[in-house]
DNA sequence: CGGAGAACTCAACAAGCGTAGAATTCAGCA
DNA sequence: TGCTGAATTCTACGCTTGTTGAGTTCTCCG
């Protein structure tokens, strides 16, 4: 029993070839993260996706934490593609980013990087920081051209707000309608919105901002 | 060594006075569940903060996930909540589920079960099952009454994202400065909002209604 | 052609998990 | 008083996890 032919013998060492197993294992941890969040994506089901040992992952990465930063930060530079949102002008800023995010959304590349930010960040305060850089970066850059400076920030969470949870809802949750609404659709209903956050009148009755306690979540 | 002494062996059996326990564990289990998600909770940690042995968990409860849908049932009862709402009359609507939505936040167990219910949604499929029903009872139920039928759906669906969006940055992601405003300031914003999804016009293309496939999670 | 280092796998570790079963102590009813 | 059953803990099984270290095979440069 057990021949150690050339043929089955399970090959250790290294492949022959160029090597295009650190990209997969890339794909394969974007993926993971973005079905099943921080916690609950494996090395091992990464590496097993990936066909790869999970030894390897570690290898190349070092750590899980270090894996899920490196798959979260390669496609989108979000502030590139908000920018050239900015140029449809003030009017139409509302339509505008809801469609450009909507967009991106449709490349699946952009799509798992984001709901698995967002799945990871909802139980993970490390990848919560991530995500708080990244609305921060791309909405408020957006938003502070347009709001006097005061209100910039304020406007841009609201932002934050709606299309979270648009994302949330329709990618996460999936909520019929909303889950199988069109594009179209969606910019319609949800742009007035937006552009009523970044440039109409949100009534703030500016008193003392009185400040309440947030729930502390995991360390 | 190691002598048994009366009043230093650990105590096996039952406690004598009436127990508390029972309730005592389900408020550990809103907690964990509320701070870590579902797969982050552990039986181990919630029996800890219940100071109780972790056999004692199942014995009550069964399984896990029987303990995460006991705990989450517990307080809050939304469509009694939200149908006092409609009393205020459809044009005060939107205003009136903002302020009542983040009254009941206001509330320690209501806003663990809240949060503990978006934490568990995002990566378990069960917890989103039960997500959706909420929602799909809370909302839909108070929408049907404004919106004419063929709309009503639509309509809720939308009010969820901008109010699962408003708890999930300022409770959970806790984006600033929407982590810290104080209730009246985020009613006078968001409320415009949630008063157009339910009354005003949303300018659908309804055309085909051109069906996308959404991402699919864990099974 | 030879050596260095990169790519890759194997096997194992310590820890933590959900869960099960048996043992012990108490409450309440006959 | 005695018995049944509930409350409670102890111990342990089997599994999965992230991580490590050693060993093997290839590529590439001198």
């Amino acid at each position: 029993m057990s021949p150690p032919a050339d043929a089955m013998r399970r090959r250790t060492g290294r492949r022959s070839g160029e090597s295009t197993t650190r990209e997969a294992i890339l794909e394969a941890a974007r993926a993971r993260f973005a079905d099943h969040g921080y916690e609950g994506a494996t090395i091992r089901g990464i590496a097993a996706d990936a066909g790869v040992d999970p030894a390897l992952v570690h290898h190349f990465y070092g750590t899980k934490e270090r894996l899920f930063v490196a798959a979260m930060r390669f496609p989108i530079v979000p502030s590139e593609v908000l920018g050239s949102a900015l140029e449809a002008g003030r009017d139409r800023l509302g339509e505008t980013i809801v469609r450009t995010v909507l967009g991106l959304w449709g490349q699946p590349d952009a799509l798992e990087q984001t709901i698995g930010l967002l799945r990871a960040a909802v139980t993970n305060e490390r990848a919560a920081e991530m995500l708080r850089g990244f609305v921060k970066g791309a909405i408020l850059s957006t938003v502070a051209a347009f709001a006097d400076e005061e209100d910039a920030e304020y406007r841009a969470s609201l932002v934050a707000t709606q299309i979270l949870g648009l994302g949330l809802v329709r990618f996460v949750l999936r909520i019929e309608p909303v889950a199988s609404a069109s594009d179209e659709d969606l910019v319609a209903s949800i742009a007035p919105t937006v552009q009523r956050y970044l440039t109409g009148d949100l009534q703030p009755h500016r008193r003392e901002p009185s400040r309440r306690p947030a729930r502390t979540p995991r360390g």
